[in-house]
DNA sequence: GTAATAGTGTCTCTTAGACAGTATACC
DNA sequence: GGTATACTGTCTAAGAGACACTATTAC
């Protein structure tokens, strides 16, 4: 091995057992709509550190459990067997993020419908939510510097979020809008069926920002990605809207 | 917390010291230019597992270090006191990635400067580096489904990576490719100076595609980053360009 | 002068925003 | 009929590709 390298970290390499290693965790966003906000589902912490605050669910990694493995896990154990769009965030490794002991986080975000979003607040008696209060900015660009968001308890009162979970949350809405517009998370906030209002309402929720409809219909529809079904919304007083299927194009794994 | 928490889960939370925990590891994607085409530092591994295969340089966390400190430490040894573009890519953590133990290893891309590039391979030996074959493919989309990348030696064949080692290079080309037109890491590859051919000739060896020299020049103009210095290249036997400086726009701490 | 590249002016094409118009439902 | 929303046609503005043109150096 390189003699630049440290003597440490040659043995390191070699038998890290003898050293003290951080614990691997990961901790999830779980995104949805409520009323047309985005949200997100929190637990309320009840002891040190941080007691009081809300937190985003989580748990440490397994031995023998991939990264993936143990977010889809979490996202079980809090949402249920509901299908979701699970999309690694970032790795968050400070020294004193946690102040137990040394944890590393892999945050991962996760997009549920707005139906699988209101269950699962309804089975787990101890999730509670907030909606996230956007800076109006117009689209934004995932590169800029992570734009502070202030989560609201549903009565609207501004939450206090455990360790970093503020800046996880910031950085998942930024991953959302910056894909938004050219990726199929939108779909994933929206049931099988839905009309082209719905779909723009999402992204309009998402991005904070009202959207020019006739460029949004034509920009969706020249994608590929809808299928008019033929049928129509009912129950409206006015003229109803077709719905649509989303139909992914390539088998793209994305991200 | 939870009672749909599992109970392993529950108890982990509260005492992970006595599970057995993943090592957790960086690895850098060390990327510049060589003759023009992109290029990354490797190092050969002389024994198991993978032996004769090259690998991206590495070490593991120190209990406490931060993770862009383990980054950053790795990077100044392999390529000294450089100062260079550092960003997070991903971290990877499937369970068999290391048949010695189990390791998740957060993936850094770092960018130096052509001469920097050269630098690092001449300090230290036993680095060695490959180019990187580019699928021709125009402005690649960051969420495409990872394209496989090929890396060459310098005397043309192709080299077999180690571990899962291929995937974190291709994920690091991607990566590049969709910041480049909208963010500074073009800049991170070029000498303090340099002429708008210098810096097109850049984004065409990243993308793998030409570029239509009016457009580019206009929209790296209008984008505010370039200022001109009023000198002009020497020893060319043609009209001279203009060389340029980069300017940062906001203070922008970017991803 | 020639050769080679730097740098610019302009046309066209594509795409998005703006906005007005028509269509279809319920009352 | 009125009203509310779905859906469309068309004008305009911004940006990129194409390409020809001028400018400046070495020889």
């Amino acid at each position: 091995m390189s003699p630049s390298e440290s003597e440490a970290a040659f043995l390191a390499r070699y038998d890290p057992a003898d050293y003290a290693r951080p614990a691997v965790a990961v901790d999830l966003v779980l995104m949805g709509l409520s009323a047309g906000r985005p949200a997100l589902l929190l637990l309320r912490r009840d002891r040190h550190p941080h007691a009081g605050r809300h937190a985003l669910p989580g748990g440490f990694v397994g031995i023998d459990e991939a990264l993936e493995d143990a977010a889809a896990r979490v996202l079980r154990e809090k949402a249920g067997g509901v299908p979701a769009h699970l999309e690694q965030l970032y790795t968050f490794g400070a020294v004193e993020r946690d102040p137990r002991m040394r944890i590393v986080t892999v945050a991962y975000l996760a997009l549920l419908a707005e139906a699988a979003f209101a269950e699962a607040l309804e089975r787990a008696p101890t999730l509670s939510f907030g909606t996230v209060a956007l800076p109006r900015r117009g689209v934004a660009d995932e590169a800029e510097a992570a734009a502070p968001v202030t989560v609201l308890s549903p009565t609207g009162e501004a939450l206090r979020l455990a360790f970093d979970h503020a800046e996880i949350v910031a950085l998942a809405m930024r991953r959302l809008r910056g894909k938004l517009d050219y990726s199929e998370v939108g779909f994933r906030l929206l049931p099988e069926l839905f009309t082209l209002r719905q779909l723009q309402d999402v992204h309009e929720a998402i991005l904070g920002t009202p959207l020019n409809k006739p460029a949004f219909r034509r920009r969706m529809l020249d994608r590929g990605w809808l299928e008019p079904t033929g049928r129509f919304e009912t129950g409206t007083s006015y003229r109803p809207a077709e719905l649509y299927r989303f139909r992914p194009t390539s088998p793209s794994q994305g991200d």
